[in-house]
DNA sequence: GTCTATAATAGGATAGAC
DNA sequence: GTCTATCCTATTATAGAC
């Protein structure tokens, strides 16, 4: 069992949390929402999170942090080669957003104008960390820095933007092509000259 | 004037609407606070929007429709070149959204859950329509169709994804940097090649 | 068309028993 | 830890005067 695995049934429920903050928006979410998809009452749910709403978006937020730390900066860190890693990134990616249906907790969180400021913060380290990681594992393996660094934005902004077209026209194959892509363009493919 | 100049005080609050729905979401954003935002009483704001909310949400989707159509859609429908058709479209684009600093009332609209199916609806059909307008153009100008479908697809994303990226980083240089990468790459220009 | 009430409900949050 | 009951505020929506 890992270090700190004894959190417990408070993880259960931030799992459900995570699920209904990306799908729904924080601030669309009712306490009432939350003790029907729980199945717990109101009390329960302040006895675990005292301070709220703000309190539950807080530990999504890490969660959501620790998550992505453990499936996709941490791969991102080891030994592989560098088109191992992306392809590993790319079919976890896929998995999280349910191949385009689910949408992101970052850009749900992001306007949500009721979100604490903390909890905020939180979400958009990740984004930094995500592209930090990215660009770490292309340099890694001979890609000069600022160009690492380059393919690793537009990386993630090909990520965010195929689930937002993705979900717009109801076409997960639009998703599954961006994410290939992607990969693609981060590893230095050139574009296929089909020029007029 | 044009045609339909004569609706006058409805379609300043829609203006209004508009902003607070990208910036909030459509669920976060009460009538007290459309109240504040447009200096109307509420009562005034029902007689605008007989329905309501929904009401509200369906006026601002034919409103974003409909600007897209007049500042992106007809604009790449017209006799100039590709480049100059794509180069003025980014232009047109980074206005819209402020540069990177304001939200795209697509993406805002799609999480919100209480949000009626027909100004979903509305909302999904901008980006179909988006990218066949930027394919069309692309086609016009000798691109073979799939590739132009491509490309155009493609370039939503980059867009959608810088706006989510830049504002998380807070940074508006990605937003800028993304829209110049995203024009040249649907002009065909290939990647460079900066591989290891 | 806009205002001042006002109703009815949903939302966040707490108290206290078990 | 979980429940029932309750409080208070915010929210949507309407009525009716001007």
């Amino acid at each position: 069992m890992s270090a700190n695995a004894e959190t417990g049934a408070r993880d259960d429920i931030v799992v459900t949390l995570f699920d209904l903050f990306r799908r729904a928006g924080y601030d669309a979410v009712s306490i009432a929402d939350i003790s029907d998809a729980t199945g717990l009452g109101k009390s329960s749910l302040y006895h675990h999170f005292p301070g709220g709403k703000p309190d539950m978006a807080q530990a999504v937020a890490d969660f959501a942090r620790n998550a992505m730390r453990e499936t996709v900066f941490d791969p991102l860190a080891g030994a592989a080669p560098s088109p191992k890693k992306i392809a590993a990134m790319m079919k976890t990616v896929s998995a999280m957003y349910e191949g385009g249906g689910a949408p992101c907790l970052i850009a749900s969180m992001l306007i949500s104008p009721s979100a604490s400021a903390r909890a905020v913060k939180t979400i958009k380290a990740i984004v930094a960390d995500w592209i930090d990681a990215i660009a770490d594992a292309l340099a890694a393996d001979g890609v000069a820095r600022p160009e690492a660094r380059r393919r690793a934005t537009q990386g993630v902004i090909a990520i965010q933007g195929a689930l937002v077209v993705a979900r717009a026209l109801g076409d997960r194959k639009v998703f599954a092509a961006a994410l290939k892509s992607a990969e693609k363009a981060l590893l230095g493919a050139p574009a296929r000259a089909n020029r007029p």
